[in-house]
DNA sequence: ATTATCTATAGATCTATAGATAATGC
DNA sequence: ATTATCTATAGATCTATAGATAATGC
């Protein structure tokens, strides 16, 4: 029942990137540790060998999930800056896709488990200190996005509109109600094409 | 044990109201059907007398908490424009003080609830509707509180940001950052000032 | 007589632990 | 010999139901 230690990294591994997925699909609280455990093909007997707690696993998997995002949105402005094109709409089109609306297990972990992860009062340790990490790292990517309108300020409050309208499509019944929001706040952050491409 | 008709509609109308609460303070899964009970004064076997299950009670509470929002907005911008002073502002300080930050547990339901209770995939009957018929409340309020500036697409990118910044301002540890993060949003709505008043 | 609430409990599920097992790694 | 994983289970908790009780409301 033993295995090689590089595939009992390759579990642990497993485990963590099903528990950033699982838990932004159903909350925390919505996912046992036998259904995560399983999720990575193993069984929950092991669970303790590799985490303190499940409370452990949700610090590292939302450290995981908010790195992905940050990587994810580093890697975007960089295309948009070698294409000469505009990395903010870059960042902005794909925040507000319908795509990324739908896919709540692998899209932004600020939206998909902050808001269930992080509850004032309830404290875990660490867990909030690794969302304000991010918080600003995303910031400063949208600071950097943003060229010479950019500051801090400004960021924080497009990073704002972003996430609000994210959440907000998600919980709307009507498609076009949906679709909508998205619409709406990525043409007030962009000046105003809710077609293709241009310049800022 | 049994009590009058009126005490059973007002204990009734206490474990809504107690549920509203402790929902956006722990999450629908963070409090049992015990704990709500108790804090209405009640034990937990007299729920189903009331309820038909949990998830009846999840939705009517986010319909309670829901309209209690719309109905505070709705005298926010009453009052002001009695006092001539501009509504969207009013709205806006309201909103993103840090006050209301820190009362998760009587503050905004689609920031408080909509996160947690409205997840895609999972069908609770008729939440989701009932969300998107509140989202268009508050964003019919603010564009009415726009004036000649308003329009249905400014109000929903507005309600973004609005939604996006509280959010946001709840996952991080430092204060100094989290109210950086909600005057921020408030400065990009309100032309800038981050001061008392002003018209629009 | 009806019924709102109470106590008690069934049955499911969840976190965490214990001990067995078998393949790795020295 | 060590240890990653497995099966099994303890103990807590949660939703939902059953039956008793006592005050209301006809």
């Amino acid at each position: 029942m033993k295995v090689t230690r590089a595939q009992a990294e390759e579990n642990r591994r497993a485990v963590v990137e099903a528990a950033g997925r699982l838990f932004r699909e159903h909350g925390v609280k919505g996912v046992g540790l036998a259904e995560l455990m399983g999720a990575a093909g193993l069984t929950h007997g092991g669970f303790y060998k590799q985490f303190k707690s499940k409370d452990d696993l949700v610090l590292e998997a939302c450290g995981q999930a908010l790195d992905d995002g940050v990587g994810k949105w580093t890697r975007i402005v960089e295309k948009a800056e070698v294409e000469h094109a505009d990395p903010l709409a870059a960042l902005v089109r794909h925040y507000l896709s319908p795509t990324h609306r739908d896919r709540v297990g692998t899209g932004c972990a600020l939206a998909g488990l902050g808001p269930d992860v992080v509850r004032p009062g309830e404290e875990r340790a660490g867990l909030r200190q690794r969302f304000e990490t991010s918080v600003q790292a995303y910031a400063g990517l949208l600071e950097q996005a943003m060229g010479a309108d950019g500051s801090e300020d400004a960021a924080l409050a497009t990073l704002s509109t972003m996430v609000g309208a994210l959440l907000l499509s998600r919980m709307v019944e009507d498609e076009a109600c949906s679709r909508r929001i998205l619409d709406a706040a990525g043409a007030s952050l962009l000046g105003h094409p809710a077609t293709p491409h241009e310049g800022q």
